[in-house]
DNA sequence: CCGTTGACTCTTT
DNA sequence: AAAAGAGCCAACG
């Protein structure tokens, strides 16, 4: 069952591009809340698999965070997408991702 | 409706 | 720097 919360999460990631990463924070935001925790269950549940870039969200402080097919094979494939990890952390400052933010 | 749990975040020790 | 506490929202039983 997908519910309209799980299902705004999922546009809204969707509109990661690759080599680009985003913060759980960052995507309840966007949705006009503080969700977070909400946030990384619904990419937890997700069903979008290929669709939506669970791989792409970090947590805020830069580490990679949880992923439900294993963190390293998550590490894995951000290495792949042109994004450098050291110790396990991610560069926010080069590879966050703003949403087209409308004013 | 209430309590527990979770791929989180921030502040204080 | 590392650990603990508090805050937060949604899903499940």
């Amino acid at each position: 069952m997908i519910t309209s919360f799980q299902n705004n999460v999922y546009e809204v990631l969707r509109k990661v591009p690759k080599g680009k990463v985003t913060t759980y924070k960052k995507i309840a935001q966007a949705l006009g809340k503080k969700s977070y925790r909400a946030v990384g269950s619904a990419l937890n549940k997700n069903p979008y698999a290929p669709k939506v870039p669970c791989h792409r969200v970090v947590k805020s402080n830069g580490e990679v965070g949880g992923f439900a097919s294993g963190t390293r094979n998550k590490i894995k494939l951000l290495k792949r997408e042109g994004i450098t990890i050291e110790r396990g952390k991610i560069d926010l400052e080069k590879y966050n991702f703003r949403f087209v933010k409308k004013k």
